[in-house]
DNA sequence: ATAAATTGAATTGTGAACAATATATCTTGT
DNA sequence: ACAAGATATATTGTTCACAATTCAATTTAT
C-alpha cells in the first residue's frame, strides 16, 4: 500500500490484507479436512452447539443466507450436516452434524497450531491487546452499519 | 463467535468479520463514485502513481492476475483507466489512469470522514496501535505463506 | 543461435460475500 | 377468520479471491 497520510484507509487496507492472508494460511490444513476456512468457521460454531438453525449460524458469523444456503449445502453434500426444516416452524431450516461430521472435530483440533508458528513468539499482551483492539474495531463498525438488517 | 479457549481461532475470525465491516463501511460512500471496495484500493494505488503494471498494482495488494485481470477490466469499460501492453515488452500490461480517472481522485478525498464517525473517538494511540499490531500480524503471515509465489 | 526455462498476464473453474428479490410460513390486528 | 405484516430461508446476479492452467514474450544457458 502507497504511505497514505491517513489513517482510516490504512487501517481498513490492512484488515483486507491481513484477513485473507490468516485464509490463506488455514488453507493448506483445512485442505486435509475437506474444508474452506469459512466452511471450518461453520464447523466451529457447530461444534461449540449443534442444532443450531440458519440464522442462529449467520449471526454469529455475520452471514446472511445469501452466503450461508449455498455453503450449508456444500456442507451436506460432503455428508458433514444435515438440514431439515423444524416440525413446529417450516421456515426455520435446523442444520445437525452428522456422525463424519461430529468426528471431523477431532482432526480439526489441532489445526491452529498448524498454523501461525510466528504468532507463538509474540508477547502475551501484543496477542490480547491486538485481539482486544479488533473486538473494539468490529462493534464499532457494526454500529456503523446499523443500517444494515 | 463460540468463546473459544484459542485465541489464534479467535484472531483469525475476527479479522474475518472485521475486513468485511470495513468494506461493507466503505460501500455506500463509494457506491456514489460506482467503486467497490476492491476497485476503490486498485485506484488508490493508481493515484499513489500512474502508469504501473498488473504485477505492480498486484505486489501492493496482495492480489494476482486471476483476481485483477477481470477487476481491471471492469475498471477500463467503467473509463477510469487504459489497459495497454507495454511496446518495449509485450508480456507487460500498464494501467493508465483516463482523465475521468484522474479527476475521480477529487472526488474521493473525503470517503474516509464519511466513514469511521466512531473511529475518530478513539484515543490516538490505540488507532497507531491497532494500526502497527496489524501490520505485524500481516508481516508475520506473509512469511507464514511464502510457500506462495 | 536455439532449446529450455522464466516471466507476465489471461483463462478456467470453484467458492464466497452480498444486494435485491422471491417464496413460503407464521403472527397480528381487526 | 382473514387480510396485512413480519419472519426464515432460498434464489438470482454481480463481483471478488484464488488455485491451476495456458499462452505468448523474453531471458538464459549451452
Amino acid at each position: 500500500m502507497p504511505n497514505l497520510p491517513n489513517l482510516q484507509n490504512d487501517l481498513g487496507f490492512d484488515f483486507y490484507v491481513a484477513s485473507r492472508l490468516v485464509s490463506q494460511a488455514y488453507r493448506e490444513p483445512l485442505q486435509e479436512l475437506g474444508l474452506t476456512y469459512p466452511q471450518y468457521l461453520v464447523m466451529l460454531v457447530l461444534w461449540e452447539e449443534d442444532g443450531q438453525m440458519v440464522s442462529q449460524i449467520g449471526e454469529k458469523l455475520q452471514l446472511d443466507s445469501g452466503t450461508l444456503t449455498p455453503l450449508l449445502k456444500r456442507l451436506e453434500s460432503a455428508n458433514l450436516i444435515h438440514r431439515n426444516r423444524s416440525e413446529s416452524d417450516e421456515r426455520k431450516v435446523v442444520i445437525e452434524l452428522t456422525y463424519p461430521g461430529k468426528a471431523l472435530q477431532a482432526k480439526a483440533k489441532d489445526i491452529p497450531e498448524k498454523i501461525g508458528t510466528s504468532l507463538n513468539s509474540w508477547e502475551e499482551n501484543e496477542l490480547t491487546n491486538l485481539s482486544t483492539l479488533t473486538k473494539k474495531l468490529i462493534k464499532d463498525f457494526t454500529q456503523t452499519n446499523s443500517w444494515k438488517k
